[in-house]
DNA sequence: TATGTCATAGAAAGCGCTTGCTGTGGCGCT
DNA sequence: AGCGCCACAGCAAGCGCTTTCTATGACATA
C-alpha cells in the first residue's frame, strides 16, 4: 500500500542500500545512479519513513522547544527566533530538522510530561525556554530529566532561564535582577519614594529576580517598603489591572507602579485611567520585555527590553551545534532600560 | 546502554509482549504482573522508544499545527487553544499525543516541507491555522499534500483558512468577508464616506476575504472607491504605520481607517497621533480579529472579534476525533463586531 | 601480464517494539 | 470425573530503514 525503500529500490533497480545512501548522501554513490534513484523516488511519490529512519539510525531529527504560554508574544518571539536557526524548512542548515514547540502552560507536569516525550522520540536537542518554577522537588526532576536527556546525546539549552548545575545544560539567562533594579532606580531618580509591585505568579524564577531587583535599588536608595506595596498576579493583562485596583485600594498615595511584565503594565494602566489618574502626571507605570505593543501604549511604556530575538537565535544555533557555547557553560543577557513617556516625576501633593 | 523493553522484562521475568501489554494497556494483563512490571520500569527509568513503537505499530503520536507566524498572537492563541484539546500531556484524553507546532513564516515552501516531515513522521493529525497563499502552482501541491495525509489516515483540519475541496480536509472557516463587511457598514453608518484601507499582504485569502467585505459594503453604500484609498502591507505594525503615512500623503481628507488586523490598526493609530490626528475626532480607526491588547489601545479599537480560541478548541477536538465534523466537511465561524472608541463620526471640515 | 587499489554496489544483520497466534493452567459445568 | 472455556502469558514474525562488511569490476602500477 505505501511505497517504502523497496520499492523504490526495486524500480531503479538497485538494493535498498543504495537507495539509502542516495537520500543521506552520506556515501559515494555514482551519479548515474544517483539519478536513476532520485527519478524512482519523484516517480513514486516516496516518502522516508520517520520512525523507522529514527529507530535504524538510533538519532532523529526532532528539536523540541518548550514554552510557558505559546499565547504570549514573549515566547512567541523567542521560539520564533530558536527556530529559525533550527533550520527546519528553510533554514541554511543541510540536514531538515522539525523543530517543534511545546506548550507547557507553565505547569511543572507538563514540563515533564512534555520532556519525556521528547526523550521517548530521542530528539536531537531541546530548548527550553522562560522562567521555571521553583517548587523544589519538580526541579529535582526536571534537572534529572535533564541530565538524562544530556547523557543520551540530547542538546540541552535554556533561553531565558536560570542555570541547571551539572545537567550539561547551557544556559543563556536574562538579567532579570539587574532590569528590575535599573529600572526601580530609574524611577528613584525621577524623585518616586512611594511606588506598588506587581509581581507575577509567586514560585517562578523571573518573578523573583525582577522583584529582588525592584528591593535591591529601594535599598540602596534608603527606601523602607511597605508589605502592602507588592501584589502578586499571573503574567497577563488581567491581573495587571485588578492588582492595581488593589493597590489603589491600599495606598491612594501611591505614585507609581512598576510591573512584573508589560502585559501586567497594560492592565494597569487601564485601571488607572479608570480610577480617574492620568500617566505619568498622576501615577507613573513601567513594565518589563519591551514587547512589541509596548511602544504603542498611550503614553508609551517605560519598560527593560530584552532582546528576546537575539537570545532565541543564539539559543537556536548553540542548540544545533554551530556556535560555540559560552565559557561555563552560561551566559548572561543583559536588558536594555527604555525610558518613554509612561514615567515622569511624581505628582507634588 | 540504554533501557530496552527486554531489559523490564527480563528484570520483570516476564516476555516482552507482556510488558508492551502493560504499557498499552489493551489487551488483559492479570493485576499482580502489571504491577511487577511497572515496578521495574519505575526501577529501570525505563523510556519508550518512540521511533520503535511507532514503527512496529504504524502509528505515531505525533499532532502538527502549523502557524504562519508564531510570534503573533493571533497564532499564538489558535495553537494554544488546539494545544489544549489535542491532550498533549495534561489533557484528559487518554493517549498521551506531542502537539507540536510548526512556523511556516507564511511561506509556501516551509508550509510544505512541514507537511512532508509531518507525513514522514506519520502524524496522526494536522491543523493548518490562519489564511493560505493563493499562488496557484504552490496552492495545488499542498493540496496534493494534504490529500496524500488524509489518505495515509492522518486527520487534517483547517482552521481559520478556508476550504481545500476534494483533499478530504475538514475546514473551519472564519467569516472574513461577512465581518469586514460589517465593520466598513458601521463606519458608513457613522457618516463616513471617505475611508483608507491598509490591506495585508496581497497573496493571502485572508487579505483579499476582508477587501472584499470592505468593497461590498462601500458598493451597497453607492459609495465610489478611490483606487488612491488602498495600500497593501505586512500584517504588522510597522506595516500599518507606514500605510498611514502614504495614506495620508495620497489623500488628507481621509475621515477614517480600516486596517487588515489589530497590530495594523495599532501601527495606524500611531502613524496619525504623530501626525497630529486625534482619534477618533479627525480620524477613526478600525480593525480585525480583536486580539487581547486591543482593547487596551487608546481609544480602545473597534474590530471584529474572532472567537479564535473557541475554533481552536472545536478543530482540536476533531483532529482528534473527539468531535463530529460539521456537516459536509466545512464550518463557518463569523466574526463579532466590537464598537469601541476609535470609531466616531467624521469631522465636518 | 599479474597484482594492488579504488570506487561503487549488494547482502544481511539488526534497531526496539507490537501483535496474531499458540499454548496452558484453573475453573465451572454436566 | 471429564470436558470445554476463559484468562492470561509467550513465541516469533515482522515494521522499514541504516550500516558494516564483503564483493566486484575498472584501472593503474610493477
Amino acid at each position: 500500500m505505501t511505497v517504502t525503500l523497496a520499492d523504490v529500490a526495486a524500480r531503479a533497480q538497485v538494493s535498498p542500500a543504495t537507495v539509502s545512501r542516495v537520500l543521506n548522501g552520506n556515501y559515494p554513490v555514482a551519479a548515474s545512479t544517483r539519478e536513476r534513484v532520485l527519478k524512482a523516488v519523484d516517480e513514486l511519490d516516496y516518502v522516508l519513513n520517520g520512525p523507522a529512519s529514527s529507530l535504524a539510525a538510533a538519532t532523529s531529527d526532532l528539536v523540541g522547544i518548550l514554552v510557558n504560554d505559546i499565547a504570549d508574544p514573549f515566547f512567541g518571539i523567542m521560539a520564533s527566533a530558536i527556530q529559525s536557526e533550527i533550520g527546519g524548512p528553510g533554514g541554511r542548515a543541510g540536514g531538515e530538522r522539525l523543530a517543534v514547540v511545546c506548550n507547557t502552560g507553565g505547569t511543572p507536569e507538563r514540563e515533564l510530561t512534555y520532556l519525556t516525550l521528547l526523550q521517548r522520540q530521542r530528539a536531537a536537542a531541546v530548548v527550553l525556554t522562560g522562567g521555571a518554577v521553583e517548587d523544589e522537588p519538580h526541579a529535582t526532576a526536571v534537572a534529572a530529566k535533564l541530565r538524562k536527556l544530556a547523557e543520551a546525546g540530547t542538546r540541552v539549552v535554556l533561553c531565558g532561564r536560570p542555570p541547571a548545575p551539572e545537567t550539561g545544560a547551557i544556559a543563556l539567562t536574562f538579567d532579570n535582577r539587574g532590569g528590575g533594579q535599573r529600572l526601580t532606580e530609574h524611577l528613584i531618580g525621577l524623585g518616586h519614594r512611594r511606588m506598588g509591585y506587581i509581581a507575577g505568579p509567586e514560585e517562578r524564577t523571573t518573578t523573583r529576580h525582577r522583584l529582588e531587583g525592584h528591593r535591591a535599588a529601594l535599598a540602596a536608595a534608603g527606601i523602607e517598603e511597605d508589605p502592602r506595596w507588592t501584589v502578586w498576579g499571573r503574567y497577563d493583562r488581567q491581573a495587571g489591572y485588578e492588582a492595581t485596583l488593589e493597590l489603589l485600594r491600599r495606598d491612594p498615595s501611591l505614585t507609581a507602579v512598576v510591573a512584573a511584565n508589560d502585559s501586567v503594565a497594560l492592565g494597569a494602566c487601564a485601571a488607572l485611567r479608570e480610577s480617574g489618574l492620568r500617566i505619568p502626571e498622576d501615577v507613573s507605570v513601567a513594565g518589563f520585555d519591551d514587547l512589541p505593543f509596548s511602544v504603542d501604549a498611550v503614553p508609551a511604556l517605560t519598560t527593560v527590553r530584552l532582546p528576546l530575538a537575539e537570545a532565541g537565535a543564539r539559543a537556536g544555533r548553540i542548540a544545533m551545534g554551530r556556535e560555540e557555547p559560552p565559557p561555563g557553560g552560561i551566559a548572561t543577557v543583559r536588558g536594555e532600560l527604555m525610558v518613554r513617556g509612561s514615567t515622569g516625576g511624581p505628582r507634588v501633593s
